[in-house]
DNA sequence: GTGAAAGCGCTAACAA
DNA sequence: TTGTTAGCGCTTTCAC
């Protein structure tokens, strides 16, 4: 059972004064005497007083909490996220409140509806995959909640956004597969309804008419960002015999090169292979992994900063509303160009 | 700037009744007219009313809020517990606050006294590397807000915990190694600090001397749970020529792995390699990571079902302690028995 | 520099 | 079944 916390009221009533010299000697922004000031802290500390923010919450109107929600907390690009969220919120003295909406976008809208019932003073999103509408953003927006979205955002814009620029690091990708000498190019895209792996495959196609190579549909297979996902898409890509393949993703890539060096086709000889994100292992797999890096944290970083921005922004100050990044190439054994090599 | 939400007060003025009437009618747990209850579920569901927990939680004096703390969002094994926390959480009506400490005792106990001004009903905590003593945990759990330790909890078990057989985890893979040949074993080794790092030590160290091997200091290094740590810790260990390699966890083994790689050396025909942990990506790494298999997402519903034990729990029923669980033997190629498969 | 008093939005006795 | 009232712990006018 819960023990009745210590309060201002019986610290004021134990050092016979009001509660409001004691609340006041508790911040350091009003005008108390330095002696009852000592006093209150010492006490305070003796009975380790603890700040009921639930009460001081109500009271001022405004929590000091950022809610951030986004698909999984097990996605690695996620997870190096948060630390950057994290870490800018603390910054400025606020705290945060993760959700996960496991790619439901039910989820997603209870989430919200738990943020705004929970007084959040902003909120962060990442969509969820099912996401096709930004009404229920809209709404809080318009409550005066700011809300930025990050990494999987929306194409309309009324809502600011921080995210790469998909298209420019897809089409870079790409590229560097056709420099290489691949001919045959196929792409393991993400969920066809997310405007980020529109945008992958809008560069990936675009790299290929540049070169006068065909779009072949066949080559094109749709994966959940998962390595599981990226087993099945490579079984049904390698009958069409391609000798390179461009992934949405990290994880995607390693699971197509585990069936690939499974079925015996060497990385990059028979197939060359490149990913997008740059995850921790992607240095370190076997071979090591051709990807366009992303600058992880920065994004949740930016993501909070543009946050801050819309929070404290005065009606009529000039203030950004999107934050295009971009990723870069990093270039690894899974492309190498064997011939380049050989001299 | 944030408009003002919609209140009780508001529906009940609007609808001509009371704002206990409405905040009864809002919840069902009252005898409400069924009639007035349609009244105002309609009314509140029109105008987006959303109840402000903040003042209900201050009211009730209970949060539905459960606080976990957790190294970093950055380590797999957290963001998988997380997962498994966050559903068992939801399961019971609950939400989550996760703080991070950054393996910084300092920022534990920021993070405590964090959740503690929040005010949540419970705290899961995996304590940080840095963390010598529990007393900031037996002073909250005084207070009367439950806590369990999961993971990396403490050896001292005055409070509830939830962890791996982690010796016997550790024993089972040494015995692996020796069993399929290994003579000169060598261990990376988590921070010593960390009970949960001393007993996989302690496995390793009782499986050899079970052997009738002997424990050479050179060859048992420290590391921080890290890639790059796994990478360092290896590089000092080659010298002493190991014949097999038992990690603390499975990214350090990736580290390690890609040194031994590096250097020429085959795996595990020249050295044999077991990880623990078993990490998605363990089963696709060339070659595939030998590893002792976590329940991770168990262990998170674990650590909720006991905090939530103790929370409801009357003072004089029977209530479990600690929750124990085992690792699992899962065998790959680093460290398959060459002789064996000759056959 | 300090105190008295009002009120944030909600719930829960107690009355009716 | 519904209304009245008090109060959760805090901050903040407004006096003094």
């Amino acid at each position: 059972m819960q023990k009745k916390p210590i309060t201002i009221k019986d610290l004021a009533s134990m050092l016979g004064m009001s509660k409001s010299t004691v609340s006041r000697a508790l911040r350091d922004q009003y005008d108390v005497n330095p002696e009852t000031r000592k006093k209150v802290l010492e006490l305070a500390q003796k009975l380790d007083f603890e700040t009921n923010t639930l009460a001081a919450s109500l009271r001022e109107n405004r929590s000091y909490i950022l809610g951030v929600i986004i698909p999984s907390f097990s996605i690695p690009f996620y997870s190096i996220a948060l630390s950057g969220i994290h870490a800018a919120a603390a910054a400025a003295g606020y705290n945060i409140i993760v959700c996960q909406s496991d790619d439901s976008f039910e989820n997603e809208q209870k989430n919200v509806n738990f943020l705004m019932k929970s007084r959040v003073d902003g909120i962060l999103i990442s969509l969820s995959r099912n996401t096709t509408s930004t009404e229920h953003l809209l709404r809080i927006a318009q409550r005066g909640v700011p809300v930025v979205m990050f990494n999987r955002v929306s194409q309309q814009n009324t809502i600011p956004r921080v995210f790469i620029d998909d298209y420019a690091g897809a089409l870079c990708a790409t590229r560097h597969l056709i420099e290489i000498g691949c001919r045959r190019l196929a792409h393991i895209s993400g969920p066809s309804s997310l405007f980020l792996s529109q945008n992958r495959m809008k560069g990936f196609e675009e790299g290929l008419r540049e070169a006068g190579l065909n779009v072949d549909p066949d080559m094109i297979v749709e994966s959940d960002f998962t390595l599981e996902s990226g087993k099945i898409a490579i079984q049904k890509i390698l009958p069409y015999k391609p000798d390179a393949l461009f992934c949405v993703c990290d994880a995607v890539a390693f699971g197509a090169m585990a069936i690939i060096k499974e079925k015996g086709l060497r990385i990059p000889e028979d197939i060359s292979v490149a990913g997008f994100t740059n995850e921790p292992l992607s240095s370190i797999f076997s071979p090591s992994l051709t990807t366009m890096a992303q600058p992880i944290e920065e994004i949740g970083k930016a993501a909070v900063d543009l946050l801050f921005e819309h929070m404290h922004s005065l009606k009529n100050s000039h203030i950004r509303k999107d934050i295009v990044m971009s990723a870069g190439l990093i270039i690894r054994e899974s492309t190498t160009n064997k011939t380049v090599i050989a001299q």
